[in-house]
DNA sequence: GTCTATATTATGATAGAC
DNA sequence: GTCTATCATAATATAGAC
């Protein structure tokens, strides 16, 4: 026999939606993604997801500030638990883990390479601005060390997104070594989920 | 009185349909740009751009490999000048001249998200080890080096892409400052064109 | 080599029932 | 809170003329 269909109170719902939508826009981008793969990874219907957000491009501005809001949360995280560990080393390897939040990495990728876009470039920009100044300002990273460590991120985004640490070459896999910082086997683990 | 169009060699026209489509592909990604605006930009018919490449995803894939190449050369000539700088230096500055070809570097960010897609993915894996490599092996970095080097030019695709030298947040003119090695001045006019 | 016209499909969004 | 049905549009691709 089926399962019936979930009722689920509207923050609820709110958020798998955002789950979802988060996943499918990570693999396929903005314009690639349709309403349509997000409600059937989320198990509901396509009218449903667009009505929720009233629209698209709002689904995407709202995954796009839970992604920020996530790294700001584990960066925070990171920059209190002091264990005697310097703070970009904590900061590095909490960024590692959000490759487990499947998505959010991704979901990212994409939110910044389309700053041109008029409604979703000011809400990439803020969101880059913010992640900077919490490395810098929090963290207390001079100017220099908080961008080389921006840097670093988004060649981890990238090789995620390339899925590099799949594949069978060895210069592939050389590279996504340096990029985690030495530790392939654990990126494979957290990448696959 | 109207200019008649222009009647060009196949090869040429190939060309100004793959340098007009890498503008439109970077400003809007795969998915968002359509074909209608590539013929527009490149001064023809919606019709004759799909024509001449079979479909959409082919132009896509050669402009991808076009942009790969651009990069290729870019260095090539940047190891082979060698002015006492070090090489990383010379690889470096390459890079950011690349800013004034309009539209590769934001291809590129494009393609690089893309891994998912069965048809691109395998594209953009290739052209970004091909790029590993050539700073591997043919600029001498160690892997290390080479590693930093990609990351920081992962770092200018994103600033690019998301406007950052255009905005007058002092925060992010600090950060494309960092990104861009110091000379802010150079970076944006590299990207006014 | 290049265009106009059009077939075809896909997708975002809306209306209205339950 | 959630669905089904449907509208409207946009966009890739094709056919065929010049």
């Amino acid at each position: 026999m089926e399962t019936t269909r979930q009722r689920l109170p509207a923050a609820e719902r709110r958020e798998s939606i955002l789950a979802a939508a988060t996943v499918v826009f990570g693999e396929r981008g903005y314009a690639g993604a349709t309403t349509d793969q997000i409600a059937t990874a989320a198990g509901i219907s396509q009218a449903y997801v667009v009505r929720t957000f009233g629209s698209k491009e709002t689904l995407f501005v709202e995954v796009a500030r839970r992604a920020v809001g996530r790294i700001e949360a584990a960066f925070r995280s990171a920059i209190e638990a002091d264990d005697g560990r310097p703070v970009d080393q904590r900061l590095g390897q909490a960024y590692l883990e959000l490759i487990a939040d499947r998505g959010i990495l991704l979901a990212l990728l994409h939110i910044f390479s389309l700053g041109n876009d008029p409604a979703i470039g000011p809400v990439g920009r803020e969101g880059f601005l913010t992640i900077y100044r919490l490395v810098r300002d929090e963290a207390g990273l001079a100017p220099e060390d908080a961008s080389h460590f921006l840097a670093e991120g988004m060649l981890i985004n990238t090789v995620l997104a390339l899925q590099l640490h799949d594949c069978d070459d060895p210069d592939a896999l050389e590279l996504v070594t340096q990029a985690c910082g030495g530790d392939l086997v654990r990126f494979r683990a957290l990448a696959a989920g």
